[in-house]
DNA sequence: CTAATCTCAGGCTTACTGAAATAG
DNA sequence: CCTATTTCAGTACGCCTGAGATTA
């Protein structure tokens, strides 16, 4: 029938989200993750998703550890852990030692190209942040990351370095 | 062997996450997520989840609307959609009534027991925002919440209503 | 014998794609 | 004939549980 029939929302714009629902920075932080991932995919995979990119930065700044550490470091489930490793062995990122100390453990170390790597994602990282944040200045993305921490690491008690505030 | 031998971090503590991920809100929006949602398990399951309350909380400030109206509105494919109204009018929460002027479509209502549970639910929320941003005093988490608020409205304009910011 | 580490199988949720059925 | 709405089947991800295999 009539193509305007089921929107009189010119001005009312159907496209609002309850206002209830968007007085929660939860629903505003689910929202945002939803971006930051479409944004993500716009710049261009690697074949590496977010917790990829979390276990190359675990290896890069903690060295050479068992597959139990990094489940514990990270909070990823030592059963998840084992694809993801998977994953990083066959691109040539990351590689499995058995520990000779110890034959139940691998030691998971980080090869030259997965650090060439992570730096790339850090790269892809840092342009995705920019794309995100790109209403606020400097000083408010600031403002955002502090407060965020703050309750992060309220949460987390012990995730966040004492050197890192 | 020794107990303490995979953790000689008394003071490195082997928890700490990589600095340079701690620095993208993103990344901490990310893990934050995950802290509310065990946060809303604590608080008690009413058999809603997010979706259902978000679909609940637009027909109650909408009205009664088409499946594909909310779908547009709330960012839900519509295909996911039709599992949540089936979960919704299960409980008794809304109903489908055949739309006389275009068969094609449903009409979804929300029944008198689903506001109950949309009050239900945003009183929960509530309680979940508060445990969530503890360690922060009232102006900070308006000063947070009008920092995400602007992001969003950024990516998504026109989820904004006018009215509200 | 008990416990720790790694692994596999599988469930459940969110987000998405493709296609069928019905109706305009 | 083509399009719109709802529905279903199936994929992939993130998070979780339970259990097996190997080793301490």
């Amino acid at each position: 029938m009539m193509a305007g029939m089921s929107a009189p929302e010119s001005t009312e714009d159907g496209r609002a989200l309850p206002e209830r629902l968007l007085r929660y920075p939860s629903f505003l932080m689910l929202r945002l993750t939803r971006e930051a991932r479409r944004i993500r995919a716009f710049l261009g995979d690697d074949g590496l998703r977010a917790p990829h990119v979390t276990v190359l930065a675990c290896l890069a700044d903690f060295g050479p550890t068992s597959q139990k550490a990094i489940s514990d470091r990270l909070g990823i489930d030592a059963s998840d852990l084992v694809s993801l490793l998977d994953d990083l062995e066959r691109a040539g990122y990351a590689t499995r030692r058995r520990d000779d100390h110890d034959r139940r453990r691998y030691t998971v170390v980080l090869t030259t190209a997965g650090k060439r790597a992570l730096r790339r994602s850090m790269g892809v990282a840092e342009r995705m942040n920019d794309l995100l944040l790109e209403p606020l200045r400097p000083e408010e993305r600031e403002q955002l990351h502090g407060l965020l921490l703050r309750v992060f690491a309220h949460h987390d008690p012990g995730r966040v370095p004492e050197s890192y505030r």
